[in-house]
DNA sequence: ATGCAAAATGTAAGCGCTTACATTATAAGA
DNA sequence: TCTTATAATGTAAGCGCTTACATTTTGCAT
């Protein structure tokens, strides 16, 4: 590994020379600066980042932490915020939480341990508390995807809540009033704001949802189709049918492929999310919008902003989910 | 940020002795040992890691550069390298070039300015020359899932020839002998490779591709349907359509939906990279399977062998794609 | 020429750790 | 009891940079 003292050797000058004109060329002469750069260019070297940030306390890297790296939902956060993040200058490192309150801890010690200025933190297995006391210790961590109360300025997600009433009026409006639910493991706080959403909504334009009909799945395709085998045998009135997810509408809808029925005709699904292979399924997918790419981005701009301690009270923080209208959903 | 130092202090011993602690926990006394992580504990003391890595010259991590992270190709060889990685005790971090040669560059020497003892690359962009370079100089850069000739031994890749092979024996097989295939854009040489691997099988099967039937296409869904209008205007006869991605494929299959063209009764569809959508198209997407996490895996595992000096001669390092028969290619 | 402010460079003290090496405490053998 | 090997700890010199501060050089008005 070449060094500065090596670049500064060979161009004759002192390494504090060779660093500003690393990091602030216009002081230094115009000669030397050739000089420099030259010895630079001729050694091939590269500073040492992880000497620069330990000696400048400052790194201009932004940390993430996702759940686990296989998944579209985590890409097409990460890239929001790693796009606005190179627009702001600043690095975007990344490290996977393996989906274990533990992993998220190890996550943020370690981006914190390589001097990262501030960190995002997309977190489902801290519980509120111990999240709390983490965004207590660690004033540069910014929530993703989350909503902590109390610390509404340090979170940037998605309103759940009204994504499900947003759901709830889409069906509604559609003429639906005997509606199934099939929702994610209630300890996901995603599904049950939207679940809470939704039922609300229905219950304010005057129908029940009949707690039989909220099935419970695990956000993956297989429990949509068994969500739907139930709905089929026990609901047979059932119209439409919300998942709180794409990925177990996909389930729900494979199955009633197999099993003859028609989607939208006997049957209308709602997904949520609108995930990447929505658009293809058959029929085209009819699902609640998260803007996932734009929710990535405002959290890697809050973050900077926590980090160099700038203001942050214009930064967009709660999103808006929208319903767009494809093929599986029918008016009645 | 509290330091050794501090620690130190509250625990009334040397700061050597807390990194001890660390690092040697069988060395130091039962009693100070104790004592030492009592004032860990109690400060809620986080080791620096850059700190760490700039004084023991070791960082315990592997930097993979990735092209975005908004795709499932990616997110799933990230996933392999990060689950094999995190076995060996190893942490993971990744940064994205941005679909550009200079960013490519920028990401590795990021990496390795943060003290990663290995990287491991997917490349796209840069030249081999360029990274024949590359990998001169850094002896501790693995390839991942991309071949570069005098180099076979640091790189972990999918044999793209043989895919377009396997390929071609099982339109072959089904009977199909008009055949169109959909490229990606000519620099990409895994669409390169492919084509090669398909045509040579089918001429080595006694069937000449009609080069009027090879469309080129960008990867993405779009370009699949625009091929799959020029197929059906100018390519009557063709049976079957070899697309170099899933995406392609479910661009074409769309486009048939729409036309009333019955797919495969009319024309088979064959993929690649079995993409997780793919068992969700209608008709259920039949196409070659690429194993994603498994290449990640090994390039995460050489990547460790080489920073650690050990032997790889063991590693896999070349992958076989293999069919995965579903319901969009017939047998005429 | 001379003086002086401004510009350019150099000096050296860290940043928070690790790790040879030196020193001291402990245990065991005589 | 006194060595002496061994275990436990401390000391201090870096790792490759940045950055106050000190020093030297330069340009320019006098």
């Amino acid at each position: 590994m070449v060094t500065m003292a090596e670049v500064s050797r060979r161009a004759g000058v002192s390494t504090a020379t060779v660093s500003r004109v690393l990091n602030k060329p216009d002081v230094v002469d115009k000669k030397t600066l050739q000089l420099v750069r030259a010895a630079i260019r001729d050694l091939d070297y590269r500073p040492n980042a992880v000497a620069r940030g330990l000696a400048s306390r400052s790194s201009k890297t932004i940390g993430v932490v996702i759940n686990r790296f296989s998944s579209s939902y985590y890409g097409r956060m990460l890239q929001g915020a790693e796009d606005t993040l190179t627009g702001l200058k600043f690095k975007t490192i990344v490290e996977s939480s393996n989906e274990s309150a533990e992993g998220e801890l190890s996550a943020v010690a370690s981006l914190l341990g390589r001097q990262c200025e501030g960190i995002v933190l997309h977190s489902d297995m801290l519980s509120d508390a111990q999240l709390r006391d983490l965004l207590v210790k660690q004033p540069k961590i910014v929530l993703m995807n989350r909503l902590l109360e109390g610390f509404e300025d340090r979170c940037v997600y998605l309103d759940n809540v009204r994504g499900g009433s947003v759901a709830a009026d889409y069906l509604f409006d559609k003429g639906h009033r005997e509606i199934a639910v099939v929702t994610g493991p209630e300890t996901f706080f995603e599904s049950e704001d939207r679940l809470k959403g939704f039922t609300a909504q229905l219950t304010r334009r005057g129908v029940t949802l009949n707690p039989a009909y909220i099935i419970k799945g695990d956000f993956r395709a297989r429990s949509g189709r068994a969500a739907m085998e139930v709905i089929r045998t026990k609901g047979q009135s059932v119209t439409a049918v919300f998942c709180m997810n794409d990925e177990m509408a996909a389930g729900a809808i494979d199955f009633c492929l197999e099993h003859g029925i028609s989607v939208p005709k006997t049957i209308s699904i709602l997904g949520f999310d609108d995930h990447e292979m929505s658009r293809f399924l058959h029929p085209k997918l009819t699902t609640v919008r998260q803007p996932l790419a734009e929710i990535g981005s405002a959290a890697g701009s809050l973050a900077h902003a926590l980090a160099r301690g700038t203001d942050h009270s214009e930064n967009k923080k709660v999103f808006e989910a929208e319903v767009v209208e494809r093929a599986s959903v029918m008016e009645i």
